[in-house]
RNA sequence: GGCGCGUUGGUGAAACGGUCAACACACCGCCCUUUCACGGCGGCAUUUACGGGUUCGAAUCCCGUACGCGUCACCA
């Protein structure tokens, strides 16, 4: 039988990395079988919470992530309706839980919230639900449903025993069944809540394979008696550990660097980013870090996934995310990169040039713009302290001595290319008996008044041409000039 | 408080009883070099929360303690 997953957001609020990460998970044990299926599901019981636009955020993301689910809400497939909601017009859960009822694995329950608050006041440390509905009889609980009396359906728990259950990542876990309490199955206004509508929608969209985060943990051998109570099959469980923003706080949707988004506007790539977030908390059996979504598929194996949770760690993704931007070609690395590009550099300037010597330094999108500025605005008016490195044993004295040679023979080329540049240029420091850096790093500087550039002289100087090279030479000239007789 | 789960360097982690506890990020040096970066090399846990036990041998198994997280909602 085929692997069938499903990622279960509910529509209230921004997709988090955690949130991200589990989907991400349940696509990959989904794909892992060739006939794997991955299936979107929106749990919107809690009618409450829900945000406008929550579930296009959803959408957007997987699909930016090429995280593409075979069923849900917006592609169709077989076991719709996805969207809880139009489940419970169907009446799919009620039903459930009345078949339920007559199997002895839930009872009606009439008490209202004021009486189990009365109880829990009344009770010393350690407090758990009696419920005294437990004891009504059948017939006599359906005629007080049938004539109109507010209830909710409560999971019926035996009082001894142990339940346990096989977890893929945590192994064994055996629990007393007397230390379970009788959730509500079906809230006052006719709603599953999310444990109840879990178990039957799982059931019923014939998940294999249950893909979570571990706060389900503790609830599960309760999930586990309603399956046992109706007969059926208990899926595979991979309970993920969660992804933390630091020692002590799971990362969450009011830290908004988490989102997904953010990391978008950020200048990360979603490749790098699913890339990152895979590794956090699985760890692949090959020191291979770099994964397409297809390697991703081939190499993942839910037993390699960690049990305590990991921190979010933005320095590893921002490198993860430099790799990506330095692995792809020039051609579709410019193209990605232009955007950024343009809004920094206005002026004239070959745009794919300027992508070759940005691409071994950007680790992200944004950082791109600030690194180009010095292509737009040039004025002769940075500090000639500037000239005076250590390492490149330089002085402002040094430097304009080599700027002037400089630009002597610079301004002799007829043909502009970085070839004939490079061999002027370096022809230079032989004949002055200098260091090549003596020569060169005055003359990048000068051209472009910044400490540090993607970039050498060189390669700047081919792209800004002669005529601004020689524009910008002059006027560094001229403010050495000044300084050194002041 | 009950129950459950966890604890390997600043971070992600490998090691599933057997040499000096992988690897990557970050950090620090050095090299390369026309800056920065990229790349290369090296350093960075005398030790795996702590205390006992089992064993010829333990990060790995057992017990206890501490700490952390989760759960105990008519939230998901």
């Amino acid at each position: 039988m085929a692997i069938r997953t499903r990622f279960a957001p509910s529509p209230t609020g921004y997709m988090h990395i955690g949130n991200l990460r589990t989907a991400l998970y349940a696509y990959l044990v989904a794909k892992k079988d060739p006939e794997g299926v991955f299936i979107l599901r929106i749990e919107d019981t809690d009618q409450g919470r829900l945000v406008e636009g929550a579930t296009d955020i959803i959408y957007e993301t997987l699909k930016q992530c090429g995280l593409h689910h075979d069923e849900g809400p917006d592609v169709g497939g077989n076991y719709g309706p996805y969207v809880q909601s139009e489940r419970v017009r169907d009446g799919i859960y009620m039903d459930h839980a009345v078949k339920l009822i007559r199997r002895g694995g839930a009872h009606y329950c009439f008490c209202d919230q004021e009486s189990i608050a009365a109880q829990k006041e009344n009770s010393t440390d350690g407090f758990q639900f009696t419920d005294p509905c437990r004891s009504i009889p059948l017939e006599e609980a359906e005629a007080r449903v049938k004539a109109g009396e507010p209830f909710v359906v409560r999971q019926t728990i035996p009082s001894e025993g142990t339940t346990s259950f096989d977890d893929e990542v945590f192994g064994h876990i055996t629990v007393d069944n007397a230390t379970l309490d009788e959730a509500v199955l079906i809230k006052r206004d006719g709603f599953p809540t999310y444990n109840f509508a879990n178990i039957v929608d799982d059931h019923l969209m014939e998940i294999t394979d249950v893909v979570r985060g571990m706060e389900y943990l503790s609830s599960t051998p309760k999930y586990n008696l309603i399956y046992e109570s109706f007969g059926w099959d208990i899926p595979r469980y991979i309970h993920c550990p969660p992804v933390m923003k630091d020692e002590h706080s799971k990362l969450s949707k009011r830290n908004g660097d988490a989102s997904f988004q953010d990391l978008m506007t950020k200048g990360y790539l979603p490749e790098a980013v699913l890339n990152y977030i895979a590794l956090l908390g699985w760890s692949p059996e090959t020191e291979q870090e770099i994964y397409t979504i297809d390697e991703l598929i081939e190499a993942f194996n839910v037993h390699h996934i960690g049990t305590n949770g990991a921190i979010f760690d933005i320095n590893k993704l921002t490198c993860i995310n430099g790799m990506w931007l330095r692995k792809m070609d020039l051609d579709s690395h410019y193209a990605l990169i232009k955007p950024y590009i343009d809004s920094a550099v206005k002026s004239n300037f070959d745009g794919k040039k300027i992508a070759a010597i940005v691409q071994v330094r950007a680790n992200t999108l944004v950082e791109i713009p600030e690194m180009l500025d010095f292509f737009d605005s040039f004025s002769a008016d940075y500090s000639p302290e500037l000239y005076r490195n250590k390492k490149m044993k330089t002085d402002p004295a040094i430097a304009l001595e080599s700027l002037k040679a400089a630009y002597d023979v610079l301004k002799d080329v007829t043909d502009w290319t970085q070839e004939n540049i490079h061999e002027i240029l370096l022809a230079l420091p032989k004949k002055m008996e200098r260091k090549n850096g003596q020569v060169l790093f005055p003359v990048r500087l000068a051209v472009t008044g910044k400490q540090t550039t993607p970039g050498g002289a060189i390669e700047i100087a081919d792209i800004l041409g002669k005529e601004e090279t020689l524009r910008r030479l002059e006027a560094s000239i001229r403010m050495l000039e000044t300084a050194l007789q002041a």
